[in-house]
DNA sequence: ATGGTGGTCCAACCA
């Protein structure tokens, strides 16, 4: 089962380099984040034109996220409980015996945003969802554009970074709390290169320089963890004409 | 030291 994540930067742009990477790579699962388009614009028709089925959490502009799976999908939420967020950012669904959450964190600006207070407590909540989560099923993936780069190691250079938005303490501390459910970094379970980063901004020629970071995750359960066979970024898209200025993340597990 | 580029949608916001 090979299930895999990419932050788009909008669906309708890049709806050919989706079919192009799904139809080289053939995922059984693929999230997206920041499809950028109403769910009633998801390209339905596309998607089962090449043998998938998919559900879409979507919003004008900004944010929206949807899954692409071989298999149908069940029992959706597309709320964080109690959170009350109009933003679209998640969707939970289940894929026979997995259950899929798909995230699109906020990114939180700069430390002194208010985005960034709506970014560490979406986290909390996130966090309470989780653990509700993690006691109904036992083969849980939660995946997505973390917008957190959990290490230094994930950094093209930490001491230019700091710990500026995407790096600082008290978001690593909500992803720590995270990993503190048994949720498992699964790219790390692997002996990995040095510099593999999964987001280079447009600006200033950072996939040129790899200046990028690592911050779309594949989180698992502790018993889907142990059936993970392999993760790596897939780079080749970030280098195609008019590219997402995210990679797509794959982990391949023995499940299936 | 500030601004880079790109998407949405056409002025300004988000990343």
């Amino acid at each position: 089962m090979k299930l895999a994540t990419w932050n788009v930067n909008s669906l309708t742009v890049r709806l050919p380099q989706v079919l192009e990477w799904m139809q080289a790579v053939k995922p059984d699962v693929l999230v997206l984040q920041e499809i950028k388009q109403l769910t009633e614009a998801f390209p339905l028709d596309a998607i089962r034109e090449a043998g998938f089925h998919a559900l879409a959490n979507g919003q004008k502009t900004y944010n929206g996220v949807a899954t692409i799976s071989r298999w149908p999908l069940n029992d959706p939420v597309t709320e964080i409980p109690a959170l009350g967020d109009a933003q679209r950012r998640v969707l939970a669904t289940t894929i026979n015996d997995l259950r899929v959450i798909n995230l699109y964190v906020p990114n939180g600006q700069s430390l002194e945003s208010d985005k960034y207070r709506y970014k560490l407590g979406w986290l909390a909540a996130l966090r309470d969802f989780l653990a509700a989560e993690l006691k109904d099923h036992e083969y849980l993936a939660v995946l997505g554009d973390f917008n957190i780069a959990p290490e230094d190691r994930d950094v093209y250079d930490p001491a230019d970074w700091g710990d500026d938005v995407l790096c600082s303490a008290p978001e690593r501390a909500a992803l720590q709390e995270l990993i503190k459910l048994g949720l498992v970094d699964v790219f790390r379970q692997f002996e990995q290169p040095e510099k593999i980063f999964s987001w280079w901004d447009y600006r200033a020629a950072r996939f040129r320089r790899n200046a990028g970071l690592r911050i779309d995750l594949i989180l698992a359960s502790p018993a889907l963890a142990r059936l993970c066979t392999t993760s790596y970024v897939d780079r080749e898209p970030r280098s195609w004409e008019r590219p997402s200025d995210h990679a797509p993340v794959v982990a391949e597990f023995s499940l299936w």
